[in-house]
DNA sequence: CCTTATTCATCACCATTCTTGATAATAACG
DNA sequence: CGTTATTATCAAGAATGGTGATGAATAAGG
């Protein structure tokens, strides 16, 4: 009368003894007793009333009913697994400040919508600056986390992903390569991308000046759509009016620069936690960067 | 340490609450006590550390967390009942005699695949003969099942589905509309298609000869196609080599056939009522004929 | 407004189930 | 042939889950 209903306790265990391939490290594995393993593979025998297992010798054999089982098993188990974890996420509570670059925003929205759906119920606050103002308010317990770029092989935080930097123009512009060169700068001196671009020029001998400054690419995209600047940018802010100048312009190389987390440096709270985990998962692919 | 794994009997329980609105209800339908479904349900919250409903009133209400873990729960419950139950089918054994009409067998190859799917350990053996000598082997117990054709509201067998039957000829004649009327026919007298046509024939008052007889429309296709013959079949039928004749033809209206099953008199055994049901599921609708 | 009828949560008790440690049986290995 | 590793089995204790009874809360009805 009452339904019959599968024990996913035994499916477990019967998978952890198809891994392992033996009872007692199945028992290792689940912090069971061999006997207890033992009991629960003839449990779940008898109540399905079949026969799962044979032995030839001492190494163990699943029947064909077995085997069945076990893809059944593994379809359930994920599917518990899964369901377990949406419901412990919907617990984790609590506020959450992240900083990144303002340049980075595009690129985190459905990042953040996905957080938004797994934890509800963490108050996400975003906050925009520059790499290095970013680092020191992490530094001083003011962001939870901050996702920073910074020149390869820096000290602190943990690399996402690498990106190569390139030079860029006006899509309809030809590459205004005069001495001095035009270039367009965020305008504090402690950024990134500036410091690379000096760098990588005056090592290749090459004069520039500074063209025009702004704190982000969105204030220096009209020079440089208008072709008054050549700017520096990595491949996932490239817009469809930005055109990426090869080595056969001429210019430099430059070299990666990193995308990395820095977090608080006191243990971070579960949603920090959480919200670090997802960003890696998410950007770790440069690929799937807009 | 150990995974943590949903209980699918309380999730069982969730969903009979949801489903019947309350605790009394869905413990009368799970058959157990009011109390425990009650302590059930503070069970599953208490693993989960969640709560999952809140009263107002008399009135159960589902907090969002719960309405979560429910969809889950059907998800997960779902899930098991088919591994259950595709478990036990496998446990069906035994050996099998379905008798079919020849010019239905062509209908029934993507049942048995499927049949034999779901029980790999039954041995189905299927025989072709008339209905009428299908249903006397059934009584004498020959036969587990058979699918037979019948008038409409002949006694014994349980009906499957009715289908019109259709007068039919050569795809590329003119219908032979001569008096008498020649006629492809089975060969013995009691045949159903037979009968229905003669007696629709005689009381529209028309004549007809038998122009050429078989065991089954294999037979008397080549007669038909020639155009030297009209004939009678059901929609299922039908081939590229016929064409059906509408009222427009003159001919008599026919009227519908039953396909029924019929079951030895004895209890039937597991692997027969299994077919049985089957056979049903699969022929119930008249679309999904070839 | 009081009575009556449901519905639910809680409790103690009991039966069953599950886990364990110990032991015996079986196979692999040198 | 002894040693080692793996497994099945058993008895026993612990823990879990179900039951019936009870009382509280809520809705319905006079």
């Amino acid at each position: 009368m009452r339904a019959p209903t599968l024990d996913l306790t035994l499916l477990r265990t019967l998978v952890a003894i198809a891994d392992t391939g033996s009872v007692t490290a199945a028992a290792k594995r689940l912090a069971y007793t061999q006997s207890t393993v033992s009991m629960q593979l003839q449990r779940l025998e008898a109540q399905l009333s079949l026969t799962l297992h044979e032995r030839e010798g001492r190494r163990i054999r699943f029947t064909s009913e077995g085997e069945r089982l076990l893809s059944h098993a593994r379809r359930l188990l994920a599917l518990n697994d899964e369901a377990w974890s949406d419901m412990q996420a919907r617990q984790v509570t609590g506020d959450l400040t992240l900083g990144i670059p303002e340049d980075y925003a595009s690129l985190l929205p459905s990042v953040f919508a996905y957080f938004h759906q797994l934890y509800p119920a963490v108050g996400l606050k975003v906050i925009c600056g520059t790499s290095t103002h970013l680092v020191e308010q992490v530094k001083a317990k003011e962001l939870d986390l901050a996702l920073v770029t910074r020149q390869r092989n820096s000290p602190g935080g943990d690399v996402i992903r690498r990106e190569p930097l390139l030079w860029a123009v006006g899509m309809n512009q030809q590459p205004l390569l005069s001495d001095p060169l035009p270039l367009a700068l965020y305008s504090p001196g402690a950024d990134v991308f500036r410091e690379v671009a000096e760098q990588a020029l005056q090592s290749a001998g090459r004069s520039w000046r500074v063209a025009y400054t702004s704190q982000s690419m969105a204030g220096l995209a009209p020079i440089v759509t208008a072709g008054l600047a050549i700017v520096v940018v990595t491949r996932s802010m490239l817009t469809p009016a930005l055109r990426p100048l090869d080595e056969s312009s001429g210019l430099p190389a430059l070299p990666m620069i990193e995308l990395a987390l820095h977090r608080a440096p006191h243990r971070p709270s579960e949603p920090a936690r959480r919200l670090g985990e997802l960003i890696r998962e998410q950007l770790a692919a440069p690929e799937q960067a807009l």
